[in-house]
DNA sequence: GAATGTGAACACATTCACAGCT
DNA sequence: AGCTGTGAATGTGTTCACATTC
């Protein structure tokens, strides 16, 4: 167990790491070595094993990782264990929607338990159990449920208003799908995950 | 211009330089300094010399960018000028259509010209002008179009199969949203860009 | 024999700092 | 005076390789 920093790659691997052993649980395997388990994630064994050592010991030499004590760990380093964490979606478009039907949040311990949109079509109604609110309720839901995360998923014109609405309201920790740069004291956490950049930067590689 | 190595995070970069330029122009802005788009993109000013120095030297001493002379050459890095790419995509869900309906990509000069879905309810009907398939037409009109960038917007247990009968009809380059890792040879570029994992790892940032 | 855990070596990426141009 | 372009220095992340343990 290190003391040295731990890289932000690391956290997101362990969230792979997770996501793969719940399924590798299901298959009723036991162990398993770094080895098998970096190839079904696409990570090098030797990185797995190092990302894991910051946080303890956890395999059995020569035998490898006992698959439910991992998925113990990870959830405990990850902040997953005994909670669920409840977030605030806002826009519910065709992305927004994607996000609500999405049944790996539920699992993994996340609770979209809101949503947030400026058509008047939608306030009020409910999508997969969740009530849609006028933005203007924003700042008063979120502070009721002590909500800490929020979603992003409105156009990038609307995003950093929505955003610092969000972050007045107490959230912590946002992950914006919308293709702006949204900046906040580093207190907050901002996670940018861009689905159209990705794309524009395909065709540099392609050598037709 | 350096021969050295381009770092892939550079790459990313310029895509995103590219769209903060596009919104420059709309703003009628002839000339943008290092530090000014650095401010825009989130990036440090001196990173953004270095990635365009890789590829030649754009600026003006003394005055900065100009700003659609960058654009072509931007264009012109990145393999998008002179030329619609033709993409298909797997999978008409939620999140399907929200990228159907992304005006981003078609400005960035990129054609959605096919859909494919299994659910005989979608089959022949259309998105945003895009037309409906059954996965069982796929290899034919991905053949026919010669299209080279597929996006997978499928559930992760047929993920794997969509991406090897696009890549097996000429495929070179995936964009891939099922939270699962492809493999392919290194011939073919797979990005994944995983909606849930980013989400796993936001707590373990959280002091709450 | 088989697989972990980890310093040390390496590769990759960012930032500094400044010479040189307009 | 202002800003680019870029080697050099630094920082961050990955891979090697092996002693160690069961």
């Amino acid at each position: 167990m290190h003391k040295e920093k731990i890289p932000k790659t690391t956290i997101y691997r362990l969230a792979l790491y997770l996501r793969t052993l719940e399924k590798v649980a299901r298959e009723k395997k036991v162990f398993i070595s770094s080895q098998e388990m970096g190839k079904l994630c696409g990570v090098d064994s030797a990185q797995l094993r190092k990302d894991l050592s910051y946080f303890g010991q956890f395999g059995e030499v020569g035998r490898g990782y006992n698959v439910s004590i991992l998925i113990t760990n990870l959830k405990k380093i990850l902040k997953l264990h005994r909670r669920v964490w409840k977030v605030a979606l806002a826009g519910v478009g065709h992305l927004g929607t994607a996000l609500l039907s999405y049944r790996g949040f539920r699992e993994a311990g996340f609770d979209i338990c809101c949503a947030f949109d400026s058509d008047p079509q939608k306030i009020g109604k409910k999508i997969q159990r969740v009530k849609i609110y006028s933005h203007k309720k924003m700042r008063e839901v979120i502070l009721k449920h002590r909500i800490k995360i929020g979603i992003i998923a409105v156009p990038p014109e609307s995003a950093p208003d929505v955003a610092e609405k969000m972050v007045s309201a107490g959230v912590k920790a946002l992950l914006n799908f919308a293709p702006v740069r949204l900046s906040f004291s580093s207190s907050v956490i901002v996670k940018n995950v861009d689905l159209s950049t990705e794309l524009l930067s395909l065709p540099f590689y392609l050598k037709c």
